[in-house]
Parts: structure tokens; C-alpha cells; sequence
DNA sequence: GCGACAG
DNA sequence: ATCTTGTCGC
């Protein structure tokens, strides 16, 4: 697929960074979506001693896995919260070039909107691919909620600091602990939780994400250890 | 100054 | 994320 522009992020500093960011938060829109995703990619990154491995999933509705492309590449960014788009785009944004069919949506592992300034990994990512985002944390970033019911469904609310919603903690499954869900861009937080749902099978992580994960350790392993 | 801090 | 074994519970 075509991404809009790329350049390595390695030479900026941590000031350069977030102005970037602070930037990119006038063009978020989180507008409906208006139709249903039928084909939606999930993306995952592992990483091996200086290398770093992206790897994105294709699934239809059915949960059939389409498409699978990855890239990897020397890792030239440190891991620094709040900035970890700076890290894991430039890579997965080679690997995206690498794909032949266009999803409907894409699913990143980690924040969307849920950040400090609005711009996690799902946000950032969307503005080089064009499509709607979602963002998919195992943990919180960033915002206030309350403790969700423990049964599957169960959700509350994430909040800014302006008492703004940015994201929902949702439990995905029964007594385990809920994921935090927030729009990375083009969809709003409501639909980025129905379409989490749905897109979840019998796991805490959906689909996507989950699938995701599971090849870029296989793929890892492959290139890096016994292959 | 102190604590928090996606992957 | 990664390094790593067993272990508690459905």
C-alpha cells in the first residue's frame, strides 16, 4: 500500500518530537465511519538484539487470514513513553508499502488518542496511511477511569484531564484484565469499542493485534534464531 | 522535587 | 519489548 511520506525519525530530539505531535492534533478527526470493516489488518513489532520486525495481519470477517507481510530493519529509536510512534512507524511503514490489499481498518498495538497530546501510535500512524485506526493497549498511557465491571462487555470510560473522553477500558473477556481502547483516527471512540468486540474471539487481545503478535515471535524466530 | 510511564 | 520456571485456577 502507499504511505503518504516517511522519513527516519532518528535524528530528532525529544523537544523536536513534540512539536511533531502537537502539530499533528489539529487534524484528527474522529468522524463516524459509516460503514462496517470487512477487511482489517492488524500490526505487531518484536524486536532482536539491534533489529527491529514489524509484521501486519489481513483478516476478513470471517477471521480467514488473507494477507501477512513484514519488514525489519536496524532499530533507530529508542523506546521512550508517550513517544513510541517514533519508534515502531518507520519500520511498520515498510512493511505496509510491502502489502498488495487495502483493509478497512487497521489495529495497532497501543494508544491511539489516549496520550498526553492526543497522539499515540494508532493516531500518528493514520495520517501516513490514510485509513481509520484503532489503538489497542494492554495498559494505560495516559487518563482516568474507573474499574469496569468483570464480566465481557463491561467498559468505562477513559478521561483527559479536561474531563474529555479519549478511549475506553474494555473488558474483552470475563475476569481478566480489560484492554484500554482508544481511536487512532477517521472513527469515534464508540465505534473503535463495538468494532473491538467484534472482533474478538475467545482471547483478551482481538483478533488483529493478537494474530499480529503471535507471527511477528514467529517470524522473529525464523530469521533471527533457528532460520 | 516526586511519581508515572503504550511497547 | 525482552530476559525466563513454575504454578494457581477455570
Amino acid at each position: 500500500m502507499e504511505v503518504n511520506y516517511i522519513h527516519s525519525f532518528k535524528n530528532l530530539n525529544y523537544k523536536q518530537c513534540i512539536e511533531i505531535q502537537n502539530k499533528l492534533i489539529e487534524k484528527i478527526e474522529l468522524k463516524p465511519l459509516n460503514y462496517t470493516p470487512e477487511i482489517v489488518a492488524g500490526v505487531d513489532l518484536s524486536f532482536f538484539q539491534e533489529y527491529s520486525i514489524a509484521i501486519i495481519i489481513v483478516i476478513d470477517e470471517k477471521f480467514n487470514e488473507i494477507e501477512l507481510v513484514y519488514h525489519y530493519q536496524k532499530t533507530e529509536f529508542p523506546y521512550i513513553p508517550g513517544l513510541l510512534a517514533f519508534r515502531e512507524l518507520p519500520v511498520f511503514l515498510e512493511a505496509w508499502k510491502k502489502l498488495k490489499i487495502k483493509p478497512d481498518i487497521v489495529f495497532f498495538d497501543g494508544q491511539g488518542i489516549a496520550h498526553p497530546r492526543k497522539m499515540g501510535l494508532a493516531t500518528h500512524g493514520s495520517y501516513f496511511i490514510n485509513l481509520p485506526t484503532i489503538g489497542i493497549a494492554k495498559s494505560r498511557l495516559y487518563g482516568t477511569y474507573e474499574e469496569p465491571c468483570k464480566e465481557k462487555g463491561c467498559f468505562s470510560y477513559l478521561f483527559d484531564k479536561n474531563n474529555e473522553k479519549i478511549g475506553i477500558v474494555l473488558r474483552t473477556r470475563k475476569d481478566v484484565k480489560p484492554v484500554f481502547v482508544s481511536p487512532g483516527n477517521y472513527i469515534t471512540i464508540n465505534e473503535a469499542k463495538d468494532i473491538t468486540l467484534k472482533y474478538t474471539l475467545k482471547y483478551k487481545i482481538p483478533e488483529p493485534t493478537r494474530l499480529a503478535h503471535i507471527y511477528s515471535q514467529k517470524i522473529k524466530n525464523e530469521k533471527f534464531k533457528s532460520g
